[in-house]
DNA sequence: CGTTCTTTTGATGATGCTCAACTGGGGTGG
DNA sequence: CCACCCCAGTTGAGCATCATCAAAAGAACG
């Protein structure tokens, strides 16, 4: 058999694949459609355009584009990053499956930043408008939805408080120890994970130096805190870890 | 006349002022009412609670405390602030009139921070139960509402660029800058304000010291860039600040 | 297997912090 | 009214943290 036959043969099949389902979605329960009943879920799934896949380093939307559809990440990972004035990148966010990408170009509705996908990735696109019709009959989205809202305006005050008050080692335990905590909540294990985003996105993203970064890794493994391979992580000591991010202890 | 007199012939009329009034607001282009018709606007009116006077110093809420209200800021300005782990504050914003406070307790029904008066302050106390309720019915209101926590996040994304890649001329510029923009936008002068908040508010916000932004202020008056007077401030040169907010220039 | 990109490690230096002393404005009480 | 105090802010000196620069080592890719 060769490779076209079966992928002509299965055409109807592969385009309603392409259809997102949510109810199908192993992310529902943290993404949108979390707490809905049966038939609202597939009112939401009506309104969702397609999945789109995004292959590594693909760009999803850029700064300045006009806004139309928020995404919500059903697969991989992605970096948010804005410009400095003066033309260098500031990375905002890395987002996983289960969080929406988007939010921030609601006010003036064109994109405040590039979202990148990490690796190859799958997204659910949705049109914003038509979600904003869905509220006014489906109240328990509508109030998700301001969760989901809300919580990116919590996410971003914990880096405000990272990047504010932080030395550099309570900066990259307080990284690890909300990535080992979003691995946790999508059922992956919490101490062993690979790092999707390269040494110098993360330094970006804490605003420290790539070489910072390289240093600090040096030193955790020297502490006997993590086992490294290139991305790959294991936590060996979480408590402590978390002692360092709460600033309790530190590692010397 | 004695001036308990009037005070008690009006008492019908000082408890309907106490109710807020949308409309009367001065700020109503900028807060939630944006764009809504009378008779929307009158809706909405009538959810909104009391107006609050909260003094210089007061607390507004706290960290942890259950959420209900949002509140719109009639009149005064306001700092909010999360504790970090080991106890400290970080100030994660200075809110002025038209602004929204609250935002981020949505998420999980507590707040994230504590909300304090810098002056004597008004707030309107907005049910946020029953905001949701009217979203149903006033597709403008809930667009508007949607922008103005979009709006959060951005501003939020911009500390994080501030924190996360500028040196300390380039935050305490940015800082200035924007403080010019929001009161322009309130028909205030762009140039000439008063500094509501400490020296101390100012460093712990941009995540410098007192000290440092002491010298700056300094550093900026000597170049004639400002006048400055205890918290008194006359932008002398706002092009030349905003270039040095972009990094574009320097101010040796 | 060489080329290229990423990461690591070392040496040096600048930015902004810490500590300390001093100034000045505003309020209080003698 | 003046002396005093207290707090916020200013200024200076030395130092720590982290950035910068440089070079080498290790992974990834064709």
């Amino acid at each position: 058999m060769s490779t076209i036959q079966p992928l002509t043969a299965n055409k109807a099949f592969n385009v309603n694949a392409l259809r997102a389902s949510c109810s199908a979605c192993s992310m529902h329960q943290l993404c949108l459609p979390m707490g809905l009943g049966e038939s609202e879920i597939n009112r939401l799934d009506e309104i969702i355009g397609r999945r789109r896949k995004i292959p590594k380093d693909g760009l999803l939307y850029r700064i300045d584009d006009t806004f139309t559809n928020l995404y919500a990440i059903r697969l991989g990972h992605f970096k948010t990053f804005q410009l400095t004035p003066n033309g260098e990148q500031q990375i905002t966010g890395f987002q996983m499956a289960g969080e929406l990408l988007g939010m921030d170009a609601i006010s003036t509705d064109r994109h405040h930043c590039d979202a990148v996908a990490l690796e190859d990735s799958e997204v659910c696109e949705i049109p914003f408008a038509r979600l904003e019709e869905l509220f006014g009959s489906i109240p328990t989205l509508l109030h998700h939805f301001h969760r989901m809202m809300s919580q990116e305006i919590t996410r971003e005050q914990n880096v405000m408080l990272l990047l504010g008050n932080m030395r550099a080692e309570q900066r990259f335990a307080a990284f690890l120890v909300n990535l080992s905590a979003r691995y946790a909540a999508r059922g992956y294990s919490s101490t062993n994970f690979q790092l999707r985003m390269s040494r110098e996105e993360i330094g970006n993203y804490l605003g420290l130096t790539i070489e910072s970064i390289s240093r600090l890794l040096s030193r955790f493994k020297k502490q006997s805190l993590l086992r490294v391979s290139n991305r790959e992580i294991e936590i060996l000591e979480p408590a402590h870890l978390k002692a360092i991010a709460a600033g309790t202890e530190s590692c010397d």
